[in-house]
DNA sequence: CCCTTTAATAGTCGAGGTGACTATAAAAAG
DNA sequence: CTTTTTATAGTCACCTCGACTATTAAAGGG
């Protein structure tokens, strides 16, 4: 947590690392990785070592109009057909799970592959009840995106618009499989991020004011915040914002132009900036 | 992060999540969970759908003689024969991933089932790069497990005693696979806890001295705390230890005995305990 | 053009947490 | 009995933070 990125990127560091020990599915003694055939549990069952089928899913956060939303996908076929679902699908043969969630959201929100290549992707969990699937075994990577407000909605890349929605998690009806459960954990481990890190940024566009971080904080918590003691613990946390000197803009159309900063160098926040209560 | 589980415990969640749509391997149009066929990219590889293993991988620190120790194994097969690995194995059919954590953990440690049944366990992250494994394709989900130090060392269950082993962290050299790699996050998500959780007492007995404790977090930190100001912070924090009434242990031979503490109700500690520097 | 409104920015003050430090109490060793 | 050792109690300055007030710079209405 010390010095590394916000979001737990392992990317780099899962491509250069060396493979594991696996089963192969007609060499059964060869199959339980670590363990000695002499340490094996009675009761042994070859069906252990059945092929499981493994899935990225996304919690995609925005924040527009004031409000956190989320990108929801509505299926299409059953289970759940007609039911809005968190956008992911499998793991290709050769690639990351990270990999493969910054492909599907590209996919899926055709966003530029340029703002995709260095989105926050943080890994959430892996969510692995055997039976969060009526059909077969699937274990799915879930990862959460935090993205600025987009000028054009999601699912533009060529597909059925209407298929694809951002929805104020407020909003959120029942969704399909356990996403409503991802989606809980993500919302928890993205308010509790911002606490210790720098990942507020994400959510804004590259110049942006004290004001609009604020409201970031305040969207994602729920909770107010006092304008002059927030803008002292960003300015006081190095590396946090740089200002874009002499430049400055208009909020609302009245009052006092805002002064625009830009994300800093730092990922991380210390001290950590607390949530009220 | 507020008020959950410090070991971010998802079992008993995971177990009552419906399922989720997954790839049937001769019913390729079905298998891209969420999306339509219509946004399927060209060059779609029925390959992706390919079945991966899924296993589990665990570092178990516990705390030795002033030192932090890691359960590794000694691995009787290529690849890497001979080298030590993290403990760990396959999900069975029907268990969720820290089902199988927990099942590895109470095999090769040999601790008793009641002491792994209430085990602090929580889920670190997922390994999938596509190489880390040299023969196929292996998904890992890596747990970390904080456990008092054992009367009895690791791997009495019934094995062979040598090929599982207590070794101090600082000694711990090349390891199979990418476990040095899981180890490094799992040391560093570790000491990370410490500073917001009371998992800390996880590395004690059900009795133990401020002392103790203090020692959990100098050995877990690599760094020296003042011993008056460890002690206020700690009772400061409502819920982190209960006293023992009237109870007190003679520490080291010498010196006034210290008063007993147990494990309190809280699991996370508001404000946090940093870290030096 | 002046005055009001609105929002950003600057400054103040006290409570409380924390680091560094000193002092006392209770045991064993000599 | 004295020394040593370790736990425990207490002190003090600094720094952060929450709550609050004051000032500045824009738009809008008369």
């Amino acid at each position: 947590m010390s010095t590394g990125s916000p979001a737990h990127d392992g990317s780099a560091r899962d491509v250069s690392r060396a493979g594991r020990l696996a089963a192969e599915r007609l060499d059964v003694d060869r199959l339980d990785t670590g363990r000695l055939a002499a340490e094996r549990p009675e009761g042994y069952d070859p069906r252990a070592f059945e092929p499981f089928a493994v899935t990225v899913d996304l919690a995609v956060f925005t924040i527009r109009a004031g409000q956190l939303h989320t990108l929801l996908i509505r299926r299409g076929e059953p289970p759940y057909a007609g039911r809005w679902a968190l956008p992911g699908g499998f793991l290709h043969a050769r690639e990351s799970a990270e990999d493969a969630a910054r492909r599907e959201l590209a996919e899926e929100t055709g966003l530029p592959d340029a703002l995709v290549a260095d989105l926050q992707l943080e890994q959430l969990r892996t969510y692995s009840a055997p039976d969060r699937d009526p059909r077969m075994r699937v274990v799915s990577v879930a990862y959460t995106a935090l993205v600025p407000d987009l000028p054009e909605p999601a699912a533009s890349g060529g597909g059925d618009a209407d298929q694809a929605r951002w929805t104020p998690v407020a909003t959120v009806g029942p969704l399909a499989f356990d996403h409503a459960a991802i989606l809980a954990d993500a919302l928890d481990r993205t308010g509790a991020k911002l606490e210790y890190t720098c990942v507020a940024t994400a959510f804004c566009p590259p110049e942006f004011t004290l004001g609009e971080l604020q409201q970031v904080y305040e969207t994602v918590w729920g909770a107010t915040l006092d304008r002059p003691n927030f803008r002292r613990k960003v300015l006081a946390s190095p590396g946090f914002v740089t200002p874009v000197p002499g430049a400055s803009r208009l909020t609302g159309g009245r009052g006092k132009p805002a002064a625009l900063y830009r994300r800093g160098p730092a990922t991380t926040l210390h001290p950590p900036l607390l949530r009220p209560r």
